[in-house]
RNA sequence: GCCAAGGUGGCAGAGUCCGGCCGAACGCAGCGGCCUGCAGAGCCGCCCACCGCCGGUUCAAAUCCGGCCCUUGGCUCCA
């Protein structure tokens, strides 16, 4: 069995080959850091960092590299606002900053590199003149812009037919490109005023800044949009790419001009596997930036907690859409529920004197196995994070329906140790690779401010003993507003704090 | 207009590449039962889908082919 992904340069799930069989080459087309992160950033993230677990889970060592995109008109359009910055490049500074904090909120793994725009503008220019001088780009007043006529395989990942492609860029540009889709590599002066201006928040004021702008064979000027991911990528990973994985926003035309550019720099391919994220759908359109229709990260993993977050996150396969809305967002906490509570049983009975290794339950050993075979079949097929969850939850159950059994007293000889050991073992390390984590102080009694709860619960059994269950109904009642959900057993009330993380 | 993806139960969402095991997974919601002082959690069982529409291929189609309708994304910044 091995992994198959969805390569959207020929529509087809294919067999994944990287290069050097020990190694994957994975380029991640991140941000520009121009507003704070929001939940459709994190969804592909979250994807883009499953992904590389299940690589690293399959033995090979990923070489991941994400970059900021830190030079961009709408960065320096929010210069002075609030305490963003007075720059540019500390506007930039202020979201990579925000930006790195929301990934550690999400248990993100650290991608090898990050690397800025603005540290790889000689590389840029060189990759221009290599361009200029391979004569697939050409200068005009200053600027230079790729010929897309010049590019035979021009629209091969978007399937774009050269004569139906209206023009891209901003007008004043337009007249300066020999074809309509020909797009700018460097764009000679500094930032456009008006656009700018256009992407300014209301109630900010003042002259427009200027934003960097740097020396060139041309002039000065500042680089392209497209250009830096070509730059980048291959100074860190080399001409061609095992994977590169992006919005399905970006196909056309970034990724579409990425090939280009590339491509016609290096005569080698320029990535082996393109691979889309799709986007989040609130209520019949997308979550983005420009529409301000967004929850920022930061909000979610304090409404929601990391794992929950997690969990709805990777609720859908990384390239089908799925939707945004309340409803969607609690019935994952629901399942991240779920599976805790039934990982802290098991894990309750693992340690309690009743658990035995000479006990065996085949029905749920065989649960187990089943279920990890699903997680792996479900992985390999192109990273299916929802069929790989239900698997997960099938565990779940396996246990609950063991320890409803071992209650049953109809055989008493307590917990399969083994076969709960191995359920416990499950969870963690496939939780791990969707990036959940079980290790919370969320279980019995040794958890944060454990005593206290315990102290409460003792008080509580006391009065139901005496038969007084309306004081005992008020604790309880009052422990759940505090956070704390009281679950009574035959062994006694057990609890779990609701809050994650 | 052009390009791309998708339309599966009350919701959400797998399955469609390699047709039969799919009268359709997992979860949520709903119903009944067990457990419980009660509640929650859990367990057992059940209800709800002829898989957008029409036609075709086949012994057999949610899955293949053709047409149509609709939705979303892109063609301007965007994960």
């Amino acid at each position: 069995m091995t992994l198959h992904v969805t390569n959207t340069l020929t529509g087809d799930l294919e067999p994944f080959e990287p290069q050097d069989p020990e190694n994957v080459l994975l380029y991640y087309c991140g941000l520009t850091v121009s507003d704070p992160p929001h939940l459709g950033h994190a969804r592909s993230w979250v994807h883009v960092d499953v992904m590389h677990r299940w690589l690293e889970h399959l033995g090979y060592d990923v070489r991941h590299v994400e970059n900021f995109t830190d030079v961009n008109e709408k960065i320096v359009a929010r210069v002075g606002e609030d305490d963003l910055g007075d720059s540019e490049s500390a506007v930039a500074r202020t979201y990579i900053d925000r930006t790195i904090s929301d990934m550690r909120s999400l248990n993100l793994l650290r991608a090898e590199v990050y690397p800025r725009v603005s540290e790889h503008v000689p590389e840029i220019v060189d990759l221009v003149e290599t361009l200029v001088e391979k004569d697939y780009a050409y200068e005009s007043n200053g600027s230079v812009y790729f010929d897309v006529t010049r590019f035979e395989d021009y629209g091969k990942l978007s399937n774009q037919d050269l004569d139906e492609i209206e023009s891209q860029g901003e007008p004043d540009e337009r007249s300066e490109k020999r074809h309509p889709a020909d797009f700018a590599l460097w764009k000679a002066g500094g930032v456009d005023p008006d656009a700018v201006e256009e992407h300014r928040h209301e109630g900010v004021s003042g002259d427009p800044p200027a934003g960097l702008t740097w020396d060139s064979p041309w002039g000065e000027g500042r680089p392209g949009w497209h250009i830096e991911c070509s730059a980048m990528s291959m100074t860190h990973l080399g001409e061609t790419l095992d994977i590169h994985v992006g919005g399905r926003d970006l196909v056309f035309p970034h990724h579409e001009n990425e090939i280009a550019q590339s491509e016609a720099a290096t005569d080698a391919q320029f990535a082996n596997y393109w691979l889309h994220c799709e986007l989040f759908q609130m209520d019949d359109e997308k979550m983005s930036s420009s529409l301000g229709n967004f929850v920022t990260v930061s909000e979610a993993v304090d409404a929601w907690g990391t794992n929950a977050l997690r969990t709805f996150l990777t609720a859908g396969s990384y390239n089908s859409k799925q939707l945004y809305s309340d409803e969607t967002i609690s019935e994952a906490r629901e399942r991240w529920d779920r599976l805790e509570r039934a990982y802290d049983a098991a894990v309750d009975a693992v340690d309690s004197p009743d658990a035995a290794t000479k006990v065996a339950d085949t029905s749920l050993r065989t649960a187990v196995d089943d279920a990890r075979d699903a997680f792996e079949a479900a992985m390999n097929d192109d990273f299916n994070t929802r069929e790989a969850q239900s698997a997960l939850l099938e565990v779940a159950t396996a246990i609950n329906r063991h320890l409803d059994a071992a209650a049953a007293d109809e055989h008493d000889d307590g917990y399969d140790y083994v076969g709960l050991r191995r359920a416990v073992e499950t969870l963690e390390e496939y939780g791990e690779i969707l990036g959940l984590a079980f290790d919370g102080q969320t279980t019995g009694s040794a958890a944060l401010a454990g005593d206290v709860v315990e102290l409460v619960l003792d008080v509580r059994e006391q009065e139901r003993e005496r038969g007084n269950y309306e004081r005992a109904d008020e604790l309880r009642d009052e422990l759940e507003a505090l956070g704390v959900e009281v679950q009574d057993t035959d062994d006694g009330a057990s609890y779990r704090l609701e809050t994650d993380e």
